[in-house]
DNA sequence: CTGAAAGCGCTAACAG
DNA sequence: CTGTTAGCGCTTTCAG
């Protein structure tokens, strides 16, 4: 890499001289400016970015921490952040908790050691139940800001994006109650986690509400050790009569639909089904699944947007939440 | 951040001694070796690696440009990369390159300026296609490794990790013409890859090689603009006897199987399907679909693998090309 | 208009 | 055994 130092060698000028010309500095003359940038043109001068953020205690690069990469949903979001990001020149350095705390809490340390202006997160599943978060408090202490999306913490006190999980399962409720359906399941495979216990109590506020409605609330969870095909089996046998089906994650619910299909159920005509899955697993159901479309992009994005603002504006009388928008998007599993 | 020079202060000694200490020096006498590391300890002292990259030049991170990480494929393999990455004392800072030339060059010209000790790249379709390889031969010429997976161009000389994309296709043609399949074809929605036309090249010879097998080789290609499910339709129509596919993506063994059920063709009795899927798509599919294995997460941790031992050990007389093994994992849509 | 010098936090040769 | 000094590449006063 070509230095500071080798431009002014070669130019015969000292190397504030050639820092200053670089930046077009009022300082110094049209011409001196004009060979300095000429060389540094011709020999590919780039800055040395280590540098620039030892001098500026300023790394341009944001540390995203993520519980899953495998989950479709983390992806997107990564995929939003990732352009957001780079749109506004920095770089990201991506660690997976792999849902253990103690990775997050390794990645957390490693990171704050002056290698990120910040972080964005989304807290693993172990540290969600444990409800740990002083590896959180202690990088906000360090006047590291952070910004937690989707699976955020009441109890910490920092910038936050989400969705409104609450909002949109009560929806999606209400439209079934509508279509006149009488015995609604709640089917989950992510009932620990605070995003699905906000949707569960959607479910149970729209249900609760709904004038006429003789059943009680149904909630089928399904743990990550259970048989997920076993499951749904056991729930359309334990209860014959199901005629609607919100499933708050992503796959639950393309299982179901698969799953009613061959055992003759007509959808949507005797069964509704909407879940909380992703495009990508539309090519696989047929007729198509009506989903609560999350808008992950737009979460990653909002997520940079708000942490660069942070990073620019230091710390706030108080932190702000977006909440961002979803939308039900009917297809062909609803009337 | 507390720094080397606060200790020092603290403890009436040079900071040069205090580094030393640290790094546990001959030099330094225990008694003081255990007053630095106590006061270090307590004030929680963590060595920036801002200033440890500048004077060292490295980084101990590495750059990752992934075409697409909403294909599953691509963020099993990142999976891979981190875990090993992470388990080695590297960071990892990530690019997406959205399957664009210019997103690509642009990451490599940014993670260029000293930020990264090297980098791990699966080139964009884009890239693949226009045949631009510019753009990583200067990386190389700046002395930053480079490590190419599954995506690899062969005039590029560097490491490489990939997976034996025609062997794998021929094995798996092999096992459908063994069950005795009399037409069997091809189908790909990724015939612009380097892999995609591997596997055409591995179905095509071991049709090429079987004795008493009459149908010639049918190839459906299916483009990115094209309807997905209206082209599969399409093939069923133009080919009523075909009795064995060989999907080499993602998807479209599965949407394959699906309209096949649902036409009553018995599956897989009158028709086998092997697919290069990932897992993620057998909650999906019923009877389960036989896959070629890819073992993604095997691609990261070699790519990684070879890539630091490429940094400590610089160039080499002639770079290594290693090849991850494949699985037929035979389920239920084969005999 | 240009240059010398200090310093970001750390390491390491060299001196004491 | 400990300290002084120089230097990684850059920016930024402060002198000239």
């Amino acid at each position: 890499m070509v230095t500071l130092k080798q431009l002014a060698e070669q130019l015969n000028v000292s190397v504030s001289t050639v820092s200053k010309a670089l930046h077009e500095s009022e300082e110094i003359s049209k011409d001196t400016i004009d060979r300095v940038k000429a060389l540094a043109k011709h020999l590919n001068y780039q800055p040395n970015k280590v540098a620039i953020s030892l001098k500026s205690n300023k790394t341009k690069t944001l540390g995203v921490i993520i519980p899953n990469i495998l989950n479709h949903f983390f992806a997107k979001v990564l995929f939003g952040i990732e352009e957001e990001a780079t749109k506004k020149g920095y770089d990201i350095i991506i660690c997976i908790s792999n849902e253990s705390y103690t990775k997050e809490l390794q990645s957390l340390e490693v990171l704050g050691n002056g290698s990120v202006d910040g972080f964005i997160i989304s807290i693993a599943e172990e540290t969600q139940i444990k409800n740990q978060i002083q590896h959180i408090e202690s990088v906000l202490q360090q006047d590291l800001p952070v910004v937690m999306f989707d699976r955020v913490s009441d109890v910490i006190n920092c910038d936050k994006v989400v969705i409104d999980d609450f909002g949109a399962a009560y929806e999606a409720t209400k439209h079934l109650l509508n279509e006149g359906r009488k015995q609604i399941v709640l089917l989950s495979n992510i009932e620990e986690l605070s995003v699905g216990k906000l949707r569960v109590n959607g479910y149970l506020k729209a249900i609760e509400e709904a004038s006429g409605y003789k059943s009680v609330p149904i909630l089928v969870h399904i743990r990550s050790n259970d048989d997920l095909e076993a499951s749904i089996d056991a729930m359309y046998k334990q209860y014959p009569k199901l005629d609607g089906i919100l499933s708050v994650d992503n796959t639950t619910g393309v299982v179901a639909l698969h799953k009613a299909l061959k055992k003759g159920i007509k959808v949507p005509k005797d069964l509704s089904i909407i879940g909380f899955s992703d495009e990508n697993v539309l090519p696989f159901t047929d007729p198509k699944l009506s989903t609560i479309s999350q808008h992950a992009p737009d979460i990653g994005k909002a997520s940079v947007d708000v942490l660069i603002e942070r990073i620019k504006k230091g710390k706030p009388d108080h932190f702000q939440t977006k909440t961002i928008k979803t939308n039900l998007t009917l297809r062909a599993t609803t009337k």
